[in-house]
DNA sequence: GTCTATAGAAAGATAGAC
DNA sequence: GTCTATCTTTCTATAGAC
């Protein structure tokens, strides 16, 4: 063949832009450990070597991808929260977006599926403290602010775990509807808060 | 030196138990694909060769591993359900044995860090579903009786996993009291199941 | 039953041509 | 900017001596 393979139109930005597309799509279905630079490079359609020369190590780019990820709004975003019943908002948002392959959760995948490596782990909790659990305190405010948000964050990834990554028939399989009946109350009795003692054995007793 | 390396007494037995105990603890830390044969066969304390000649292979290992872990009782046996307040005693549980290094929940360790694993997450599925996800399913009882075990499950493991894997701060530092006061009413909440409508506003109002 | 030594595959990262 | 080819390391698994 006198001819050379023809090599790839030349641009920067969308050959960056496709090996982040291709290397969250490989972390989210296998992981930090589960995925090599040859199959990310694959997916973006480019040599292996590539990926390296734009990001400089497969954890650099693991982490330009998490932050990317971070980066984007999701089911604990201010917004949601602030517009109505928090405890409704989060119930439907997580009986939502995780039901199918919906890629706004890629994070928690992705974190899920990397937490065997102690580097990805590192990144993802630095990343999680700083975006999700900063603003959910907040948001929340009250006593134990810190702990209850941080419940509501291990809640929701539970149940990402076992409905996307373990796949438990009970979950993967029930209607959303009754999954955010069950849920509604739950999310709300961590938003309200533990009562003053004073209060306490009132709560939701008010029309009794 | 003339004197050879003394081999280490022959005993199949306790080396096998060794390879397990050692197993058990590497796949907890690092998941499937975080450890070699070489380390589990180094905290053994016999050579990496030791491993594939008593198990075959690494992935037969790990599933001895998971079949050894499920076979022992755990937060959710049934004593643990039938004695006293499942809300209390699923939030006191979850609590204490998610604080340490404890060994008894090897098993969500061992799960959460292999999911990344295809065939491991199948295993973890299986054992799950037919071990804790049935016991509890019965020891609730009630209308949704599945999808409210699913989701007990899934907060257990959204939990440990949050405080062991991912080490958020929020979680990992906090006092065990006041995170047993928080989650208490959210097991009690799930424990107890939806009310028929009609009674659902008197809950939790018994002494007011 | 246990060891040392090594085969064979696959990983991340790099060199140098075009 | 992109490629092919290769270096180096690390992994699982096996062979063969003692």
């Amino acid at each position: 063949m006198s001819k050379k393979v023809p090599p790839r139109p030349r641009n920067a930005d969308a050959t960056r832009a496709a090996i982040l597309s291709s290397a969250r799509r490989a972390f989210a279905r296998a992981g930090y450990d589960g995925v090599g630079v040859r199959e990310i490079a694959a997916g973006a359609g480019i040599s292996a070597m590539m990926v390296n020369r734009y990001f400089g190590s497969k954890e650099q780019l693991f982490a330009e991808v998490v932050a990317g990820i971070m980066a984007t709004p999701m089911i604990l975003a201010p917004e949601n929260l602030a517009s109505r019943s928090l405890g409704a908002a989060l119930a439907e948002g997580v009986v939502a977006q995780t039901a199918s392959g919906a890629t706004p959760l890629d994070g928690f995948l992705i974190m899920m599926h990397s937490a065997s490596s102690r580097r990805a782990a590192e990144i993802a909790r630095a990343e999680i403290e700083q975006h999700y659990h900063r603003q959910l305190s907040r948001a929340l405010g009250g006593a134990l602010a810190q702990e209850r948000a941080a419940i509501i964050l291990a809640i929701v990834a539970g149940i990402q775990a076992m409905r996307q990554v373990i796949g438990l028939s009970a979950l993967a399989k029930a209607q959303p509807a009754r999954l955010a009946a069950i849920l509604t109350p739950v999310f709300d009795q961590l938003v309200a808060g533990p009562l003053p003692a004073a209060r306490r054995r009132r709560h939701s007793a008010k029309t009794g």
